[in-house]
DNA sequence: GTAAAACTTCTACAGGACGTAGAAGTGTCG
DNA sequence: CGACACTTCTACGTCCTGTAGAAGTTTTAC
């Protein structure tokens, strides 16, 4: 229930950098500048917008995604910001361990310095 | 590549929880004392050990798991710990974010007292 | 207001991952 | 050597994802 697929992947992440809601059209526009995700070769490959609106339709269905179904072209946003996406989806991995601590000792100490920082900070003092 | 099936996940919670490698055999046993995953209904399914070899090899070539060839009826264990691979799960999960420190903000906003209490040990004083 | 254009929904299919296991091959023990 | 245990191969149904044409609906342009 957590993984995306690569077209999903890519749509999210256009979704998640725009603050207003976009038309599947647009989408397809930007999907189409995105260089292939396997880097080599300028592969502009154009989807069909069809291809684009079964996705978003998996997409909403998943709860990722909201449209608009009053204005025309639809238009399409992100339900939440890909910061809480991915925290969600980590907390959904450390859900299912009964050592939660222990995972997260180990967490913390693959985390670089920075971040240690960071969390420290946001941990801020009991 | 992150994500298990269901009965991968169990077999891999069976392999977690033992120090000692163990065979086919013994994980189909293991496995069919397990109550179903859904809950309701003591439903003892037996799976045949054709199919507990096929999950064990796939989750050996996915590199989770490790079998002794020499030994005759092979053993196999889990190659990490659960809390290493969950850790490093959640890292797979985190490092794909441009934006990793709104996401270890959100992170820690959401974990138990007690395990912001357990963060801000790990983390120690810088 | 009707026909064309734009847009959405339905239906479909191929490929890969997973659950499941029989068939076939190989090693082991008596 | 033959029966049995064990492993490997092959296979198939299902679900998810990428992909898109066909069909249906709404908007637009004349």
């Amino acid at each position: 229930m957590a993984t995306l697929g690569e077209l999903e992947r890519a749509v999210m992440d256009l979704l998640w950098e725009r603050p207003e809601a976009i038309t599947a059209n647009e989408l397809r526009d930007l999907l189409s500048q995105r260089p292939a995700a396997d880097g080599r070769g300028t592969d502009v490959k154009s989807l069909a917008v069809t291809t684009v609106l079964t996705v978003l339709s998996r997409l909403e269905k998943k709860g990722l995604v909201e449209r608009e179904r009053n204005t025309r072209p639809h238009r399409y946003q992100a339900v939440t910001s890909r910061a809480e996406h991915t925290a969600e989806l980590m907390l959904e991995v450390l859900g299912s361990a009964p050592d939660r601590e222990a995972v997260l000792a180990r967490f913390i100490g693959t985390v670089s310095d920075g971040e240690a920082e960071t969390l420290r900070k946001l941990l801020g003092r009991s």
